[in-house]
Formats: structure tokens, C-alpha cells, sequence
DNA sequence: AGGTGGACCCGAACGC
DNA sequence: TGCGTTCGGGTCCACC
């Protein structure tokens, strides 16, 4: 699943391709991709263009064009993208999406599940979109202990439910709020806004760790994701609790146990995150 | 207002 | 072996 640390792996390994490169042909195969806009509509506004700059705000890739606008990809659950010298990326029935470059490149967007978007947005819509859905991102320096605990104050949701929602956080998913909270050894269910000092400042720690651990390793790949370049991220291989039910937590060798909270599956040492 | 649960999607894993 | 069923997960939206 694609989360910050698998978000901001793209927007390293794509920069330097796409920057200052023009679209020379775009392809849009899926309609869902860019519902309900007209994907011919989105491909012809595509192509002429020059790329200025790949940005990232918590899962959104955000592609600035030089007119302007900017192409907000969300990779959903399986998006993903590849790049290759143009007539090299072999066949994918998964594919719905291919832009070729003037340098000679071509950009290949895969989604099995086809929960993926494309949205092309001018500048006065772009701030409002993000803003609307979009907390703090975790990793900028500004992100203090006193600002978590500012945002958990007098919320009663699980704080695995809180770490999920991006309008609190940007960029946390599934698997970064499972290690963060082992990390931080706090109980998935516990509210949010009873988590004292003590316990804030260990999960602001935690979750920047944890975010930090996957960028470092170029993000997890379990089924779909993999990065640009066609290879697989190192991040699944350091897992302390996702996915790990009934294997020994790497703390105290108790065995990890699975749960549902917020409608999510959720791994954690009953142990080490106590009620 | 804020929290919860279903819909969207489809391949993999599972059950009989 | 083969078929049907269940599961999952990010976000949006309807419903308490």
C-alpha cells in the first residue's frame, strides 16, 4: 500500500526523469482513472506540456506543470508507476495509463483495483483540494511533539484511527500507524486524546521513525508496489507488527496479535501495548 | 460534530 | 480439481 515513505520513493526516483522533460503523447485507457472527467480531455491537456517540478503532500504526487497546472496522482491501494527508454516497458493488462517523454522515456501507470485518480488541477484549486483533505506532514521540522498532542487533544477516536485520518496527519496508512504504535508501545485502541505527555512525545518519535525507516529503505513492497526503477522496497523486511500475527514480538517474544479497529486489520503485542 | 461502516475494485487465499 | 466466498485497504459518503 502506498504511503508517504512508498509516495515520496516515486517522487525521488521520478524527478530527475520528469523534470524539464516535455509530454510528447499521453494515453488514458481507463475512465476511472480520471472520473468524471473525460480521460481524452486530461491526455490532450497533457501533452505540450513541460514538467517543472515532482512534489509530494502525504500520499498525493503532485506533477507542477510549467503552465501551471498540476497532475495529482493518488496511487489508492496497487497504483503504481514505472519508467523505461520509450518502447521498452513490456505488455501489462494492468496498465491505464502511459505518457511518452521528449527525452526519450516513457511513463507507465499500473492499478490492478483501479482506485487510483489523475486530477488535473489549476493553481487556485490545488491549495483548497489539499487543504481540505490534508493535516501536517509528519517528517517537516515544524511537526513538534506539541503539535501532535495538540491535535490529539479531545479526540475520543482509537489512536490508530487518528493516526489514519489525513486530515489530522498527512501520509500515515495502514502498516505506518501498526509500527509506529508498537514502536511507541501504545494500545491501538486507546482514545487519542487520553494519551498523556509522556506517551505523545513516544509516538511522535515513533511515527517519525517509523516514516523515516521506509523512505530510507525506498518504502514495503508486499503485492503491488514497486518503485520506478522496477525494483522492490526493503521496508516489509523490517516489520515489527504489521501482518505478523502469532510471530514473537521482537521486544519481549510474546506472540503478535491481530484485531479490527477503525475497520482496519491491526497488528500489535498485547504485551508491550497494554489498555 | 464527530465517529463508524459500507461502497468502490479485483486478485489471492480460503473452504467445501 | 473446481467452484464460490471472503478479504483487504484509502478515501468518500451516508448515516447515526
Amino acid at each position: 500500500m502506498p504511503e508517504l515513505p512508498e509516495v515520496e520513493t516515486v517522487r525521488r526516483q521520478l524527478s530527475p526523469v520528469l523534470e524539464g522533460a516535455t509530454i510528447t503523447d499521453a494515453k488514458i485507457h481507463d475512465t476511472r482513472l480520471t472520473r468524471p472527467v473525460d480521460p481524452r480531455l486530461v491526455a490532450d491537456a497533457l501533452v505540450g506540456e513541460t514538467i517543472a517540478t515532482v512534489g509530494r503532500r502525504g500520499k498525493y504526487l503532485l506533477v507542477r506543470l510549467e503552465s501551471g497546472r498540476t497532475l495529482v496522482v493518488h496511487l489508492r491501494m496497487t497504483g503504481s508507476l514505472r519508467y523505461a527508454p520509450a518502447g521498452e516497458l513490456p505488455a501489462d493488462a494492468h496498465r491505464r495509463a502511459i505518457l511518452r517523454l521528449d527525452t526519450g522515456t516513457d511513463i507507465a501507470y499500473r492499478d490492478v483495483r483501479r482506485f487510483g485518480t489523475w486530477e488535473l488541477l489549476d493553481e487556485d484549486h490545488l491549495r483548497p483540494y489539499l487543504a481540505a483533505r490534508l493535516g501536517p506532514e509528519p517528517l517537516v521540522q515544524s511537526f513538534s511533539s506539541a503539535k501532535l498532542t495538540r491535535l490529539a487533544a479531545g479526540r475520543r477516536a482509537p489512536i490508530k484511527a487518528f493516526l489514519l485520518d489525513q486530515r489530522r496527519i498527512a501520509g500515515i496508512g495502514n502498516i505506518y500507524a501498526d509500527e509506529a504504535l508498537w514502536r511507541a508501545r501504545i494500545h491501538p485502541r486507546r482514545p487519542a486524546g487520553e494519551l498523556d505527555e509522556t506517551e505523545l512525545a513516544r509516538l511522535h518519535r515513533a511515527v517519525r521513525a517509523a516514516l523515516r525507516k521506509g523512505v530510507e529503505l525506498e518504502g514495503s513492497t508486499l503485492r503491488e508496489y514497486v518503485t520506478p526503477n522496477g525494483s522492490a522496497g526493503g521496508m516489509q523486511r523490517e516489520f515489527h507488527a504489521y501482518g505478523r500475527l502469532g510471530e514473537p514480538c521482537d521486544r519481549c517474544g510474546r506472540p503478535i496479535e491481530r484485531i479490527v479497529v477503525g475497520g482496519r486489520g491491526t497488528w500489535f503485542c498485547p504485551h508491550c501495548q497494554r489498555l
